[in-house]
Formats: C-alpha cells, structure tokens, sequence
DNA sequence: CTACGCGCGCTTTTT
DNA sequence: GCGCGCGTAG
C-alpha cells in the first residue's frame, strides 16, 4: 500500500504500520488521530491478508463513527461494507438483536433511554412509597448505571442490611423486574448484558473474537468498565489459550472529560499493563493552532498530574497573542463577543469559523440575547434532537406500543395522549392491578375492562384505546416500514389533535411528525441493508443511532456550546467564556482535587479548539440563579503564561445592570438553530412615539415612554402594571393598540 | 382535564 | 431567573 500521499509525520506512520502487536497511541488534540486510524485500516486490508470484517472498530458517538465510515469508504477500493464501525451502544446492540436469544431477550426489544429510565424509576418509587426527599429518584439511577457499568446485576450485589443501599437494590431489583415485563433495556443494559453474553456463552465469545482479529477503539480515554471488559472478551483475554486480537487504542488522557460518566482514564492503563506487547506511540505535532495557543494549553495541563505525559507543538507561526477581556458583568461580556464577532466578519472572517464556548448552558442566555440585538446568527450546538421532541417520542411511543402491548413505559406516555378521558384515577387501578399481579399495564387494563372493575365511563375510554392499538396493528400487518409509521401516527390522534390548535407550535409538531414518516421511509437498517427494514430496528436506532442533529442547514452562523460538546471541533476563533472561580473551574469541582483536575482538562480541551484566535473572558460580577455575584478570575487563567497573553480594553458607555432588563423580554428559541428574526413586533410603522399604548404577552398593558432606534433594531422603555421596563423591540413581541 | 400558581433546585449528558 | 413538577381550583 503506498501511503506516501497521505502525508503522515514519523509518530503518525509508525502507529498505521504498526505489525501485528498492540498499539497505544496517544493523540493529542489536533494531531490527525482520526487520519490515523482510518489509514491504518486500509493498511490492514492491504497488508495484512484479512477481510474487512475482520475489523472492529469502535467509537463514542454516532457522528465519529459515520465519519470514519465515510472516511474509510473513500479511502478503500473493495467495498468497507463488512467492517464493523460504530458506537460501544450500536454495536453490543446489534449483537443482541443478532442473539437476543443468547442474551435472554425477545425479538423486539427495545431501549429505555435516560428519559424513560428517569420515569420509570420515579413510578417504582411511588410504589414502593419512598419518600423522595429522602431517596431522590436521581440517585437510584445513578446506582442502577453505576453498578450496571460495573457489571453487577442485582444478584451479584451484597448490601447486607446496610440502611443507605438496602433500599437501593430493592429499588434495582423492582426496576429490572418492570424493565423485563415490558422487553425493555437501558443504555447501560445493553453494554452489560452484551458483556455477560459473550462471557457466558463461550462458542459465540470465540466466534467473534476470532472474527475481529484487529480491534481500533477511538476515545479511548472515555472508555468505562463495562467497556473496556467487552473489549478485552472480544480480543480474547479472557482466551488466553486463543490467538488474540490485535488492538490499537488511540486517545488522550487529557482531553478525558467524561469520568462523571463512569468513564475511567485508569484502563489506559490497564491497556499497557493486561494486553500484550503494547507499543505506545505519541502524537504530539499539532496542525490546528498557532503556537500561542499551544504553549497556553501546554501550560495550563503541565498543572495536572499523573499525565501520561505529552506535549504539543507546531512547525507553524506564534500567531497572535491569546486576548483576555475582563468585562464588568455578563451583558459587558456577552456585548463584547458581539463586537468582536463583528470585526471578525468586517475583516473577511466567516460567521461559521467561530464558537462561543462555555462552561454551563445557563450561560448561553445572555449571549443569545445580545447576539440576537446585534443581528448576528447563532447556532446553539446540542440542543434537543429531533428524537427528544415530545411529539417525536409520544410517536415513537405509539409504535412502540404497537410492536409490543407489554411496553409499560410506551402505554404510561400515550395512554392519555392526546387526552381521552383516562385520568389519575384509573391510571393508578391499572398500576395497582399491574404490581399485584407482575403482569403489564396494558394486560392489567384489558383484565380490569374485562371484569368490569372500573367506572363505566373509564372503561368506555380504556376499551376504546386497547381496540385502537389492536387495531392499528392488524392494519400494519401487511405494511412497509413507511406506510406502518404513517398509519400509527394518524391514527394514534395526535396529528387530529394538533390539527386542531391553530398554533405556530402545533403545526411545527405536524411537520416534524412529517418528517418522522419521511425517516421511515427512507430507513434502511445499517447493520444489514440488504434485508427488509423493520419498525423495531428503526426504533431502536433513533434511540441509539441516530446522529444528534444540528440542523441541516449549518448556513453562515456562530456557533454556541459548552465546552463538552466542544470536544472533537475546531474554529479559527473561539471564545472561551465566564473563566471564573466557582463557574471555570465549577463550584461542585473545586472541593476535589481530581474533579479539578478534569476541570483544567475541560479547560485543555476549550483552549485546543482554536486555531487562530482565542479569546478568553471573564466577568467582574455576573447574575447567577436570580442574584449578583462577585466573580474572581479563573485560577485557570493564571495559569497561562502572562507573555502569552494581551488584555483588551474597550471604549465603552458604561453598561449598568439595569440599565435595560435584561431577562424579561427574552423568549426561549423553540428551535436548536436560530437566526435573526427582525422585528417582530405586530405593528406596522418602524418606529414607536411617545405615549402609544401598546400590548405585552407577559406584562400586559403598558405605555411607551422612551424609545432607542427603530423597531427592529432599537429597545424601548414602556410603563406596565408592575413597573418601567425597557424591551428590546425585536422579540418584545409587542403588539400596538392605538 | 387543563390551567395556573407555588416551591425547589440549579454542571457537564457521547449512548 | 427559569423551568419543572406537583397540587389545587374550576
């Protein structure tokens, strides 16, 4: 295979040459990891004398893994079909759909995602009648996933009579009892009983670790217990009479940001210690940023210990130097990103090349808003994805009902939805008639109709909703995947129902329950296209397989996200906001000296983002759940090495808190994706005059006393009821009267 | 059943 | 300050 196009660097090469040992490598940002791996499996094709599924390889995200599938289908000429590439989730799920015998479940299962989860352990708690101040649900779900990312079923738990778990594992035992009535898995589920399939079942552990005789796993640094135990039953560790897997893990133990998540750094050490022969490989040259930027995250990471150790460099320009404003408050703040975006743009820059960046999503209020008054698009990355939105899962729900009468947490979210007269009351006989009897609610409600047990107007209503679902699947019998979805929704009532309400909202939910129909349509499963989809593969995939959407069109518009979601992207000018005590690093992070640590990594990662520019901002005082706080800089900004840096003052008109309000006229974007909507005010002329009476949703009444600029662009000062407020007349939505 | 009002809590959230 | 979840009133 020639590789002398590709371009590699020395460290770069020797990990995609790598023989038939294990390969560490440790990438730090920006150092063409993702190059890396995808040469290194046409290498293994080409050089190796395997097939193509022969190879696994294994990421954290959906969108990392059709990268690297695109990426891969580009790079090698016979078809890459056969290679297994996808997420820890995606692919223990697709070996349960392929053994949901083995693994003890039926054919169509489905998943229970966070939301579900949350719900579900709230019921068993009311049951059980726990007092949820003093056993918050919260906790219970952490339990449950922290013991299922360790591997322990309830069985394997002994608390003894220990008061603060006893109740625990009791809440555990009672939440796998309703998670097998209604054939549903968590997320964490799917791991750990993938897990415990391939340990218990040594026929299918040696099929497929002989089948996957090269295993590339990305993020390593994320990986957890769970994870890292199927990782090592798939490459035969736990064979060691076998031939094992070769395994090249590749990640960062500084950029690990996820070990509230379960995630561990500690396996990349087990990786070096349990695999054999494992050469470690650093990718330290850089080829997104200036040296500026590296030397300030090198400098604020080097605080950290027990590194692997690594440090980046470049071949490239210092650039300029990291900007640091101080602003007085968050609308000082938020307003100098909106001027320095501004000249970005003046100077030639793309609105798209740049990020805001910050630490907690409260943040993003003030700077939308000002955004918002200075006309510049934003984008807000990670917000609700198409699957989360209420209609979308109420629909998702109906179909899975639909598959499977016993999916209690499917019949406790459409039951009444749209409302058809089954109320608190009845809801609570099924439950009760459930739990007694450990049968599902839908088999309680058809048992309770069948003795005549509820008031007949219940029964009426619960009748007519058993039938409808009855109904519905007999008519999908002989459907396509899209025509089934398109009779479940129109049929469940929920498109009657926001047919009726003439709002703006309701008709968006229309199209998006469109939009549902077009995906099914459209579906092929990604684990076998060949083979006619099905509607239990298709749910299950918008649960775990589903790419987390940012709107189609990224168009020309900032982006805005935490540092989080940052991990993994690049601008050419970022802002690294609210480096703040208390908010960078955060307040719960600074008692522990570990927590702080992933603070400073969290910090590590916002700083590689950028390629160019970075500026970085903090505010004197900033208005915090309803109060104002006085705010010292982050001692992370300390950390970066003075010479590295430039202050940046302003010429400014003092901006007072008050000034202008700065909560009262914001409205929620229903949307992730925003772009400016000028003047939306109802009125007619373009500007206001003095005493017009005019109409606010929230506040009333009012009378106009002051005004600045035009409607579009200007904010003006009106008398309600309650006060005097100044609006900014671009989404004050205020309708004129007079 | 829905609409409103009150009280609580509040970091990040790959799947 | 805002959203949510729960409770009560209509």
């Amino acid at each position: 295979m020639d590789l002398s196009a590709a371009n590699l660097n020395d460290q770069q090469l020797q990990a995609v040459t790598s023989g038939e040992e294990n390969t560490l490598v440790i990438a730090g940002a920006g150092s063409g990891k993702t190059k890396v791996l995808i040469h290194r499996i046409a290498y293994i094709i080409a050089n190796f004398n395997v097939m193509p599924y022969n190879i696994l390889a294994v990421t954290f995200t959906n969108k990392a893994a059709n990268e690297m599938k695109n990426r891969v289908q580009e790079m090698i000429t016979n078809p890459a079909s056969g290679i297994w590439i996808g997420t820890f989730h995606g692919l223990c799920h697709r070996l349960l759909r392929q053994h949901h015998q083995e693994a003890g479940l039926s054919e169509n299962f489905q998943i229970l995602d966070q939301d579900d989860q949350t719900k579900l352990i709230k019921k068993i708690h009311a049951s059980m009648n726990l007092d949820e101040l003093k056993w918050p649900p919260k906790k219970s779900q952490a339990y449950i996933n922290k013991n299922k990312e360790s591997g322990l079923e309830p069985k394997d738990i002994v608390c003894g009579n220990n008061p603060h778990e006893k109740p625990l594992l009791e809440i555990y035992k009672n939440y796998q009892e309703q998670c097998k009535i209604s054939d549903l898995i968590d997320f964490a589920e799917i791991l750990m009983r993938t897990y415990k399939m391939l340990r218990g079942n040594d026929e299918l552990r040696h099929r497929y670790s002989e089948k996957f005789k090269y295993i590339l796993v990305d993020e390593f640094q994320d990986i957890n217990n769970i994870q890292y135990m199927w990782l090592k039953a798939l490459a035969g560790l736990y064979d060691p009479e076998k031939q094992q897997s070769t395994v090249m893990a590749v990640g960062d133990d500084d950029q690990s940001i996820y070990s509230w998540r379960g995630a561990e750094i500690a396996h990349i050490l087990s990786f070096e210690k349990e695999f054999a022969n494992v050469a470690t490989i650093r990718l330290e040259q850089n080829y997104r940023s200036t040296g500026n930027i590296l030397a300030a995250a090198n400098a604020v990471i080097e605080r950290n210990g027990g590194r692997l150790g690594k440090s980046l460099w470049t071949d490239g320009d210092k650039g300029s130097p990291i900007y640091i404003y101080n602003s007085t408050n968050e609308i000082d703040e938020a307003t100098f990103i909106a001027n320095q975006v501004k000249s970005w743009t003046q100077n030639g820059g793309m609105l798209q090349d740049a990020a805001v960046l910050y630490r907690s999503n409260a943040q993003s209020r003030m700077i939308e808003e000002i955004l918002n008054r200075h006309q510049i698009a934003y984008r807000i990355y990670g917000g609700l994805r198409f699957y989360d939105r209420s209609e979308i899962k109420d629909a998702l729900c109906y179909m899975r009902l639909v598959i499977n009468k016993d999916d209690n947490a499917a019949f406790d979210r459409v039951i009444n939805q749209p409302a058809r007269g089954i109320g608190k009351q009845t809801l609570s006989s099924i439950r009760e008639h459930a739990n007694s009897h450990r049968i599902s609610l839908f088999a309680a409600a058809k048992a309770l109709c069948q003795t005549n047990e509820l008031t007949n107007r219940a029964q009426t209503a619960v009748t007519k909703f058993i039938d409808l679902i009855a109904n519905i699947n007999q008519s999908i019998a002989t459907k396509t995947l899209g025509e089934a979805a398109s009779v479940i929704i129109n049929q469940s009532g929920i498109v009657d129902f926001y047919k009726k309400d003439k709002k703006e909202i309701s008709q968006a939910k229309l199209e998006n329950l469109d939009e549902l129909i077009n995906a099914a349509q459209v579906y092929n499963n990604p684990d076998d296209p060949e083979a006619t989809p099905k509607l239990a593969d298709f749910l299950a995939n918008s649960i775990i397989g589903a790419e987390v959407t940012n709107e189609k069109d990224s168009g020309n518009a900032i982006d805005l996200m935490t540092l989080h979601a940052a991990k993994g992207l690049e601008y050419s000018l970022v802002f690294l906001t609210g480096l703040e005590e208390g908010l960078f690093p955060h307040k719960m992070a600074t008692i522990e000296e570990n927590r702080l640590e992933e603070e400073r990594r969290l910090c590590y990662v916002g700083i590689t983002r950028a390629k160019q520019k970075l500026c970085i901002t903090h505010a004197s005082t900033r208005r915090f759940h309803g109060s104002e706080n006085v705010q010292a800089p982050s001692r992370f900004l300390h950390e970066i090495p003075p010479e590295l840096t430039q202050e940046i003052r302003v010429k400014r008109s003092p901006v007072a808190h008050n000034s202008w309000n700065q909560t009262a006229q914001y409205r929620k974007p229903e949307s992730p994706r925003k772009t400016n909507v000028a003047d939306r005010g109802g009125a007619n002329s373009n500007t206001f005059r003095l005493g017009q009476r005019v109409q606010h949703s929230k506040f009333g009444q009012g009378t106009v006393l002051n005004y600045e600029g035009d409607k579009s662009t200007g904010r003006v000062q009106i008398r309600f009821k309650q006060g005097e407020k100044w609006l900014v007349t671009s989404f004050a939505k205020l309708e004129v009267l007079n």
